[in-house]
DNA sequence: AAGTGTGTCAACCGCATAAAG
DNA sequence: CCTTTATGCGGTTGACACACT
């Protein structure tokens, strides 16, 4: 896409004409093929930020408010397990997307748990563009009919996701030899092979492979994995484990 | 009352991967 | 195979409201 292309979106809040169309374009397509969304609506917008529309807002599935204390108790618990897999947190806190979950921990789990407030540099402030109250009233979701979706699409919705997150598990993230390999023999109790790997698909459905991926996101210290019988249990065992207690 | 700093949330960016051609 | 396209993810930033001085 050149920079002329470029010109022509917009990186500001959607308004409530932009979500209508996107809406309309959903109950008749579906989701998916978001790319081909601006050309068939006029939408000034990337097919990848009508993806996100639609999953962390227009998506009926999705909670709006005030996250609650079983909540945040959950998230903790999953951050600990999983680290900064906020799509994989997400999936298992009912109604949350990915990006709610990641700003909920950065503005408010951080700094209930000490460990210091999510913080940027800010720069010099610019001139207010819409006010607040207009962002609100344009935000509100609009009521959609699920059986509008197409089979399939619920796999797509951030809280459905009943499949392994592959990119969770790819060659380049595995790759990082040493350390994954460290992750896999806590996980698997192997050296990390081939067997180890198609293993953990065959049984962490619905929890992904968090552990298979980059090593970034692994601190043994922290999550209490050496309570846990980790080469003999799957993922989804492990979260049984932590729901029950 | 006005200016400034901070918290919060929505949206975007860049990258990785899988699938399709 | 190689290239292109579509999708998904985590990190980052923009914009606004509100608290504080």
């Amino acid at each position: 896409m050149g920079a002329e292309e470029c010109s022509q979106y917009k990186k500001v809040l959607w308004t409530e004409e932009e979500d209508r169309l996107l809406l309309d374009h959903i109950r008749v397509h579906g989701t998916g093929r978001w790319n081909r969304i601006p050309k068939l609506t006029g939408l000034p917008r990337h097919g990848k930020s009508c993806r996100l529309r639609w999953l962390n807002y227009l998506s009926p599935t999705v909670k709006r408010g005030e996250f609650s204390e079983e909540e945040d108790e959950l998230i903790i618990r999953l951050h600990k397990l999983l680290g900064n897999r906020w799509s994989l947190i997400a999936g298992r806190v009912p109604g949350r997307t990915d990006n709610q979950v990641k700003n909920h921990w950065n503005t408010r789990l951080c700094k209930k748990l000490g460990t210091g407030s999510f913080k940027r540099p800010r720069k010099d402030p610019k001139p207010k563009c819409r006010a607040r109250e207009e962002q609100e009233t344009t935000n509100l979701p609009l009521p959609i009919n699920d059986s509008s979706l197409n089979a399939g699409d619920c796999d797509r919705l951030p809280h459905h996701q009943s499949t392994i997150s592959t990119t969770s598990a790819s060659t380049a993230d595995v790759g990082v030899e040493g350390e994954a390999l460290t992750k896999e023999k806590l996980l698997t109790g192997s050296e990390g092979s081939d067997d180890g790997e198609e293993w953990m698909r065959d049984h962490c459905v619905g929890l992904g492979s968090p552990m298979l991926s980059s090593d970034r996101y692994f601190d043994p210290s922290n999550v209490g994995l050496e309570d846990l019988v980790v080469d003999s249990c799957s993922l989804d065992q492990i979260w049984q484990h932590f729901l029950s207690n």
